[in-house]
DNA sequence: CTACAAATTCAAGTCGACTTGAGGTCAAGA
DNA sequence: TCTTGACCTCAAGTCGACTTGAATTTGTAG
């Protein structure tokens, strides 16, 4: 079984030293060991940090990564709590695509002024809208 | 013409008082004009702070968000950077997605721990795999 | 006219996620 | 055995986006 240094880590993962040991001062992963003072990991590490890097590209804090997946992957949440992650997730992707056409929109109308534009302002008061509808934990990603 | 001071602008939008001004620093929106000390808005006040909540819910920074819409909604940026910027949402929508499957598996697939469920890791992998691709700005939203 | 509530400015504080720096340790190679 | 250099710990610093607090400054109600 072939151990990793942390070195080889931070190179195969893309991912900083100092971030990887802050990860497992959080509790988010475990080293597998220790070789002198230096942490050792087994190769399941590098799955762990996509994980994590996904959840907190996906706007995430790493206490919510960690609750999501626990130290080895496993879910620390129930079901119905994941079920409504998943909803926070499916609100901001409409959030982003709604970005996403109003600037679409932004770069090809010929408005002097987008605020003038009602097309325009009509997509921001779509986008709006979604801002006041529930969300499950509390917490919008942004 | 119906102006607004800043609590009217704060009760209205759901926006802190503190962050009205913060954005009027940094050059996001500006204020008419003043009755004595205190600030006074126009009525596009309104759809200006509902662009700024959008594009800083969708993860851009303030100084981004400026560039995208100036003080007036106005975008600063050549089309083809609005161009790019929409790519990033784009990919960051596929981010999202992504890991709104693998939730949805998580608190679905009876496996013990997902690391060991085939399915778990090829999603897992796909993901990863959107991370090496280019990201025009440089900047990954999350 | 006076008091008051509401705004104002400016500096400093907070929070999350790391990064940086100083000083220490130890496995491995010469 | 001695020397490196990679890694270690711990404290402090950084960055963005605000918030908070203290010391003013009004417009307005009484």
């Amino acid at each position: 079984m072939k151990l990793l240094d942390i070195s080889e880590v931070a190179q195969q993962t893309g991912i900083a030293a100092s971030a990887i040991r802050h990860y497992e001062e959080k509790g988010l992963i475990t080293s597998v060991g220790r070789r002198g003072l230096k942490r050792l990991f087994g190769p399941e590490i590098l799955d762990q940090l996509a994980l994590i890097t996904l959840g907190s590209a996906a706007g995430f804090s790493l206490d919510e990564v960690k609750g999501m997946f626990g130290p080895d992957g496993r879910p620390a949440l129930s079901r119905q709590v994941l079920f409504d992650k998943a909803d926070d997730l499916d609100r901001q992707i409409e959030r982003l695509s709604h970005l996403r056409d109003l600037i679409h929109h932004v770069a090809e109308c010929p408005a002097p002024s987008h605020m003038e534009c009602p097309k325009f302002r009509k997509m921001l008061r779509l986008s709006s809208r979604l801002r006041n509808e529930k969300g499950s934990t509390g917490k919008a990603i942004g």
